[in-house]
DNA sequence: ACAAGTCATAATCTCGAGATTTTATCAAAT
DNA sequence: ATTTGATAAAATCTCGAGATTATGACTTGT
């Protein structure tokens, strides 16, 4: 049985070649903005970037019309598009949200999870586990956050609502914009992999109080290290004009 | 400090008199999708469309890009649009996240609203028992349905998180457009104006843990009414072809 | 010197037609 | 009789240009 939101599940998974150029604009702009190359504030003007990413203004677009549903641009009437701007308070509500959500979800998992569930987890912890392992304390790279990313969607994979699973794709695609663009500020003086352990086993000890609560306390902490390093991250970081796109 | 779905909460109040021809096509659309006048299932030919709404294939192509960001239309590339489909399982999916969300957005609000909130929820609920009162029993007609979307929006008014709201609009679209699909089959037997009481009570009184409980049985027992009359109500509506459109 | 109004520039919004892909039809072979 | 393959039709996807609207600079008046 189809469900509306299959499509953005399709795009959560490994980027299967998009077949058509709007997809793959789309694809594009959204690692663009979540990777910090396109800085919040930007004007997106189609004219300029249909040049940039060799396409029509139409489909241009169309392309901006989809990342709007990711709230990762804003459309103003008339006016054009935007990238969508980033503030403290705005990273609190996501991960308040996505904290409540995930925990949510994850007692869901550990109810409804079967064997399979169990062994994807196992195998994104074990990669997660390695990679945090092998960077060690550095600041967070490409991989890791891969890794990161995969043990998250593992953890929920259980859950049975497509809806909840739905909605923490896009905060977590909100946060992860956060993360990069505060990336090389934020030095990681917490146990992070710890975290993750106690996760992951509150998760097949089938505990679903304790896991709920640590991963809770896990995206909560998250905020706090960015909250710690004040507004000002965010202002230099964001709202510059001409970005500079990658080849 | 503007928030990635102001755009959504600005759709979300009056329509204010949309300045594109898109924003036009896109409520038009979305509100022939919501009454049911375009069942679920029915492909949206572009070219077909466009002669009904008067635009052209790209404006029309737009719109129904935007609808996705609802999940009320789904794309499949290369293959056009589609109705998103109905099945008991998603709408079951809808209402326990929306009563889960909802819940702790009734909690939230509680305990931020201020005087403002209180005085907009009364007058909501005011609004909502008048129309109770005078349609006593009958099926669930337009004017009832505003009055029950603006009170449910007064008793989430006070909750700060953008987000939380965000997705709650979401949903609630979703789910008017299952009432709606199975209206006329479903004949209230149950005291909806008192499960109403319950909530405004427990709001203006500012007892979090009544709420929420309050809240999440009312959601949730519209699912109940809905499933009693079993999936044929669904199938029977939906997955219809060449549906009727207005003028 | 400052404010308000006016006009040129630039960007967005919209359109109709052409290129590509999918879907349906129909004949032929096993 | 069913399946396979090729062909025709329909729909989607993409483009470049024209119409509409917003932005910024300039002039004018107090």
């Amino acid at each position: 049985m189809p469900h509306p939101s299959d499509l953005e599940s399709a795009r959560t998974s490994e980027a299967a070649s998009p077949r058509t150029l709007i997809q793959d604009v789309y694809q594009r702009l959204r690692a663009d903005i979540i990777s910090g190359e396109l800085k919040p504030g930007t004007r997106l003007r189609a004219e300029h970037l249909k040049s940039i990413y060799n396409v029509s203004g139409a489909t241009m677009r169309e392309a901006l019309g989809l990342l709007v549903s990711d709230a990762l641009v804003i459309a103003r009437e008339q006016r054009g598009f935007i990238v969508a701007p980033v503030s403290l308070e705005d990273l609190a509500d996501i991960t308040a949200t996505r904290a409540m959500l995930e925990a949510h979800a994850v007692r869901m998992a550990i109810r409804q999870g079967d064997d399979e569930w169990e062994a994807e987890l196992s195998g994104a912890f074990h990669r997660l586990s390695r990679a945090e392992e092998r960077r060690a304390g550095a600041t967070a790279d490409d991989y890791w956050e891969a890794c990161n990313k995969k043990f998250h969607e593992a953890l929920v994979a259980g859950c049975q609502s497509q809806w909840t699973r739905h909605f923490l794709t896009i905060l977590y695609r909100q946060s992860e914009r956060y993360r990069r663009i505060a990336r090389f500020n934020a030095p990681p003086d917490r146990d992070v992999h710890a975290e993750h352990v106690a996760i992951y086993e509150a998760a097949i000890a089938r505990d679903e109080e304790r896991a709920g609560e640590v991963i809770e306390l896990h995206i909560n902490s998250t905020l706090d290290v960015l909250r710690g390093l004040g507004e000002g991250v965010l202002a230099e970081e964001g709202y510059q004009l001409s970005p500079r796109i990658r080849a």
